[in-house]
DNA sequence: CCAAAAGGCTCAAAGCAGCTACCTTTTCCT
DNA sequence: AGGAAAAGGTAGCTGCTTTGAGCCTTTTGG
């Protein structure tokens, strides 16, 4: 019996595409989330939007209809009625039965390369203002009085690392990973000593960029990343078996 | 009016998830091309595949036809018979007209953070063997008498450096990347002494992955893929309006 | 009071994916 | 020689998703 590499595992992997309406559901949905579409600010009339995003009406009232009853919109009718973003919009997706150990381990790897991957290409091509906007989110985390109001500035922050790469690619990877995280970090919780030294970190890589310091930002990046991924050992380590206690 | 932000804009980015068929044929496609399905080589019974990859099998034959036609599969029937990779598969899936100066950005950006997010996480993580594979990889390009040769090298090496960082996620992401670099690359020529720098660089890599060096391993990764940046720099050009001769 | 601008509704047609059953070719075993 | 087994090849039907088009209802501004 032939061991198959691992590489060659994963050519053999279940093949399963997400549906047009999944798809939509995800991009509003960390969209507004992540406070990239504002808590009361309103969407584009739904036949623009459907233009816009390359689908039918049909499909996109679906995912609206979804995200309604989600609490993440609110939908008016009648002449200057349209499709608004919920004043107080849910933090993560409802209905989240702790996600498996491996497709955590998925996330937080893929997010380290999405992480790093902004931070070089940050590094290079940071504009004054993108770092003007990286400072005023650890601002904002730093006057944060409970953690809500910190995890979404922080989730800003990470876009706009991003958004500082100038890559819309990267910024599109960011908002997916920053949406899968809530899936994982909403189960734990967060002492408000370890957010002050995230914090800390962020403006580590804040400094960093604005010199343009690839070998630092990479470094106060990755230091990042550990620090969430010490905080959910705990749960991976759940999936592992025959571990001892420890 | 009012100027949407770049994060913004992404959220509202056309939609389009590919179907499980166009999927298919990009898995195998890459798989092919990227060597890790060896020529010649034998893939599971099409009712065997199909229940691993999780689909049906019509639709896996839809995809098996399509890359007969293209040159990578061979069917034969039979007892015995089975679909086979052909002996000398196409290096890039035809009919690659041009891709636009944006997908080309956009591919090189995503491509910059897989691979430094791969380098960091295979200096935590690699393996004496998995140093080992990579070195065998660098040596088969030292080799190479053609093109072709390292091209094919030089894919394996990079996805063997995903190996070393033991994450799936990014052994496929990785995949993908590879897949689209070939389109990028193909109308490219590239001269000797290119490629035996860039061999140099893949050796940097493995040695500073080899002392766990993730510092020096980002490094020369990053430069290693500024490499091919800089070669694809005229193409890239040409999608610029009203850019000055230099 | 009507027109315009929004969301809400319905339905039919097309495309995609899955399921099931059967056919054909080739080989191995008895 | 003949039949079973293992492969790919074919066909047809079902169900879900998506699209497109048209129409209805609510609300507001003129």
């Amino acid at each position: 019996m032939e061991r198959r590499s691992v590489a060659v595992a994963t050519v053999f992997e279940p093949v399963s595409p997400p549906t047009t309406f999944e798809e939509t559901v995800e991009r509003l949905g960390n969209g507004i989330r992540l406070g990239l579409l504002a808590p009361g600010s309103r969407l584009p009339p739904e036949r623009e939007l459907a233009g816009e995003l390359g689908i039918s009406r049909s499909t996109l009232r679906q995912a609206i209809i979804t995200l309604v009853q989600s609490g993440h919109l609110v939908s008016i009718r009648g002449r200057m009625g349209g499709t608004f973003v919920s004043e107080e919009p849910p933090l993560a997706s409802k209905k989240t039965p702790r996600p498996s150990a491996r497709r955590m381990r998925a996330v937080l790897d893929y997010r380290v390369a999405v992480e790093v991957g902004a931070a070089v290409l940050a590094a290079e091509r940071a504009e004054d203002d993108d770092v003007d906007r990286m400072q005023s989110c650890v601002d904002r985390m730093t006057e944060a009085q409970n953690f809500d109001a910190y995890r979404r500035a922080d989730m800003r922050f990470h876009v706009t690392v991003a958004e500082a790469a100038h890559s819309p690619r990267l910024v599109t990877a960011m908002t997916e990973v920053q949406g899968d995280m809530g899936e994982l970090i909403a189960a734990v919780p967060h002492p408000e000593e370890v957010l002050t030294r995230s914090n800390a970190q962020h403006a580590r890589l804040v400094r960093a960029l604005e010199r343009g310091d690839a070998t630092r930002a990479v470094k106060a990046a990755r230091e990042h990343l550990a620090g969430t991924e010490h905080i959910l050992a705990g749960l991976l380590a759940a999936g592992r078996r025959g571990r001892r206690a420890g």
